[in-house]
DNA sequence: CCCGGAACCTGAAGGC
DNA sequence: TGCCTTCAGGTTCCGG
């Protein structure tokens, strides 16, 4: 599942093949994906239209192009951004193929997406995402006391507090759970009950937890890849995500999966008590 | 306002 | 082995 690690790197992969080329045209195969304009008007719109930045926020990836607009991406669970040069034949299921960008410099972008929930939009400008997203993880306004600020606002379990896309950007089911555990609290706290120094260890861990995966290219847990097609590596260093059963690499006790707002919560039942350390 | 849950999707995994 | 059910979890929407 892609979150901001995995944009990340698709986002700095794709940076120096694609700036500055210009689309030639879009193929959509599954019409549902375009959420703005209308199918018609999205392919009559983007051919022409020349790549100046490519760049990511929260979750999702923004196309800036020389007249101004912004095409925004979002890969939600399954979606993949596949480069490749044109006509050269590639082994995706075609069903799982959403769409079809066409570059002037001979290469196709790809967007793959088993289960059809990625969206694409062409839209003005990117002020609608700044109303919806909280701040950058790794930003510069990104401290202590904004991350106090934000959770305090809160009563509800500090993990599903943190994959709210409007408290912080960025950060979903996994990392999440990995922040957790090495800040060292329970998922089930509640997300105004953190003291100062719980604090300072999760907003640590987050940047933490955030900077490592993406030097590791990301976590290919599930249909994750590169643009290139290769696979991350994060998913090997992961302590608790996804480990259930296994044990916890600090004490050696069985990672926990439990449902926090029904969505599979994995953490080690001895490093993260329940109660205020 | 706040929280929980359904809908959107479909392959994978688990049960019998 | 095979059919069936459930699960996966990012975002949006709706209802209590």
């Amino acid at each position: 599942m892609p979150e901001l690690p995995e944009v990340e790197t698709i986002v700095n992969d794709l940076r120096p093949e694609l700036v500055g080329s210009c689309f030639t045209g879009v193929s959509i195969s599954w019409h549902r994906m375009v959420l703005q304009p209308s199918v018609s008007e999205f392919q009559r719109r983007l051919p022409g239209q020349v790549i100046t930045e490519i760049a990511r926020r929260g979750k999702y990836l923004i196309f800036r192009l020389a007249s101004g607009e912004s095409l925004i991406l979002h890969l939600r669970m399954t979606g993949s951004l596949l480069l490749q040069r044109k006509g050269k034949h590639h082994s995706e299921p075609l069903s799982y193929i959403t769409a079809i960008f066409s570059l002037d410099n001979g290469t196709e972008l790809l967007f793959t997406d088993r289960r059809k929930l990625g969206t694409v939009s062409l839209v003005p400008g990117e002020a609608e995402l700044e109303g919806k997203l909280g701040p950058e993880p790794l930003g510069p306004t990104f401290t202590p006391k904004v991350l106090s600020e934000r959770l305090n606002r809160h009563k509800a379990p500090i993990k599903a507090v943190l994959c709210d896309q409007e408290v912080i950007a960025g950060i979903g089911n996994m990392y999440a759970d990995e922040a957790l555990f090495l800040a060292r609290i329970h998922p089930l706290r509640a997300a105004g009950s953190l003291n100062e120094d719980e604090i300072k260890r999760l907003h640590h861990a987050i940047r933490e937890v955030l900077r490592n995966a993406i030097g590791r290219g990301g976590a290919s847990i599930s249909d994750y890849r590169r643009p290139g097609g290769e696979t991350g590596s994060q998913q090997n260093a992961f302590y608790v995500a996804h480990r259930g059963g296994e044990t916890c690499k600090v004490c050696a006790t069985p990672i926990e999966r439990i449902p926090v707002r029904n969505r599979g919560t994995y953490f080690c039942p001895r490093c993260q008590q329940t109660t205020c350390s």
